[in-house]
DNA sequence: TTGTACGCGTTATCAA
DNA sequence: TTGATAACGCGTACAA
């Protein structure tokens, strides 16, 4: 591939005059220009970014780590993201670490070696992980997306977890419901959803409620009715569930449905994300939307205001409640006549 | 950041030393290198990516284009994609493209610019495209995804969008459809909408019926009822209709349940594209399953072997037909009763 | 086994 | 307005 070297020999010049027709236009003749930029047509020359990021000490890339993009909410967050970038100049490496340790570390040390000017990370703890405690050793801008801030000491962006848990509770609570249950991934939780889960306790206890164990289910994005069964049964069975994540719900709606029970009849179910796809299902899906094409540009945005050097303040962006045909009045509001068929378990 | 110079002084050793010491470290004497190893550690020296790859002139990153990641079917790609480049020691730059040529353009410029050692792109339209015009000038090792191989001289991995399409439609033939419809996103449509759109049209013929025209929405992937009213009613209303897509396919399923249809009962609905959440809707998605995590697996080891300047071959990946309860047996094949409530409309 | 020296493609400083 | 030169950090052919 041609080099400015071939290209000033062509035009007749030194490499450092044929460099500034390119950096600094104006600083060169323009017959002299004209002549380097027919060279550089001619030769079909292309500035090499990586002898510029070498020689600048700067990459203008961003390394993004999120824990997998089979799950829209990271997708739908990182496709904001790029465009965000690419709208400043700035390219993206994208990895996954399935929430993996030894993968975060590798990723991350990765990126530091490929110089990035800058991080945009989603841990599975923020509060207790290796790679952040190594990352405070460093001075890179760094930047974490849904985790809570505080604890870590890194800004965050985000939505404020605890509220919208609540937020999440009350509007089931307003709906009528009193037995209303949580459910959630495999043991090691993200600590979003730990605080969802405190901003339930919190609601419910405002509301003279008692606060059910949250129940886990084996996968992260896939509900399984047998783990559900028992809170479904008898007199104090649930009347109304939130789930950590969009996909959970989505699945257990399906699950319950197929079982043979009615959503919201028998079960009202909330989700918690507001990916897209929520909106066209039917029963739509009742959740607690994070903005998650806000997050990303907001993640960017401040992440090269870091890179500049700039002192940036971050509040939690707002989340919002978005109704859904999922969530209802409980069955025992309503006169218990008519009432959908309910399969045996 | 230290470099290599400042580790080989502290250990007392030139800075060739310290080099072969990391790149072949049985050129050095055990003793040697461990001073070596000491002063980095000590230093904290990280390898310098950007001069790595100035000075072997191979970036070991791998660009990527996709149409959006807010489609899940571009993003589950992206996710094995990402996991395989890794495991073979290379980096991903992803970018969107919208579907726009100019961005296609300009992102392929910039990919090139940054001297990644191959491309993976998805474009609108293979047949006809600037930037596959521009790349063939190139010599860079490059892969298409998901676009229909063949006119464009570019390898691609995908599965066979043809042949895919007529089995969709063989299988609501089997189950007793004859007026089918096919439904797709805005008049540009991809590539391989067309072929899926073929692929129909030749199993009607087959079967002896008439294939329908295409039923075109305003958007990629959401359906919206009142196109497809016309075809839903009267006499020669359809009793099946297949999406060029999942997310349309969900989409419509949730407009007909909502507007009091009963799916499959009053409509059979097939996908295509087998994005993981249609598994677990009720009714589950019937969908014509394009192995998406295979396929970037696929196309990073088909790209990598490129690079290596392997000469290889590739097949079409195998679709498959992934049963669901979206579609059933046609209503006029069951006896008349009992079919539930249909809203006017 | 280790050191010297050059080049990868740019940009920026300093002279001319 | 232009040119010579050094530097960014690394790898390696060649010499010692």
């Amino acid at each position: 591939m041609a080099d400015l070297l071939s290209v000033a020999k062509r035009a007749g010049v030194s490499r450092a005059t044929a460099a500034r027709a390119f950096s600094s236009p104006d600083l060169v003749r323009p017959a002299t220009r004209e002549k380097i930029f027919n060279a550089a047509q001619e030769l079909a020359f292309r500035p090499n970014k990586v002898a510029q990021q070498l020689r600048s000490q700067a990459t203008q890339m961003i390394g993004v780590m999120v824990p997998s993009l089979d799950n829209p909410v990271f997708a739908e967050q990182l496709q904001a993201m790029e465009v965000a970038a690419r709208d400043s100049g700035y390219s993206l490496i994208v990895t996954t670490s399935e929430y993996s340790p030894s993968r975060e570390g590798n990723i991350v040390e990765e990126m530091l070696r490929q110089r990035v000017d800058g991080l945009v990370l989603t841990v599975a703890d923020a509060s207790n992980s290796d790679v952040l405690d190594k990352l405070r050793m460093e001075n890179i801008p760094c930047l974490l997306v849904y985790n809570p801030p505080g604890t870590s000491g890194f800004t965050s962006i985000g939505v404020d977890n605890l509220a919208a848990g609540a937020d999440a509770t009350r509007h089931l609570i307003a709906l009528g419901h009193e037995r209303i249950g949580m459910i959630a991934g495999p043991l090691l939780q993200s600590d979003r959803a730990q605080q969802r889960y405190e901003g339930y306790c919190q609601a419910m206890k405002s509301a003279g409620f008692l606060p059910h164990q949250l129940v886990e289910m084996a996968r992260h994005t896939q509900a399984d009715l047998a783990s559900l069964k028992p809170a479904l049964q008898g007199f104090q069975s649930f009347s109304a569930v939130i789930c950590t994540n969009d996909l959970l719900a989505i699945s257990l709606i399906g699950e319950l449905q197929r079982a043979g029970f009615a959503v919201p009849g028998d079960l009202s179910v909330m989700g918690f994300d507001g990916i897209a796809l929520g909106q066209y299902l039917y029963p739509s899906l009742c959740t607690i939307e994070q903005p998650r094409a806000d997050i990303g540009r907001t993640a960017v945005h401040t992440l090269l205001a870091m890179i500049r050097g700039e002192s940036c303040t971050t509040a939690p962006l707002p989340h919002a409640l978005r109704k859904g045909e999922s969530t209802g009045i409980p069955a025992s509001r309503k006169s218990n006549t008519g009432t959908t068929q309910r399969s045996t378990l």
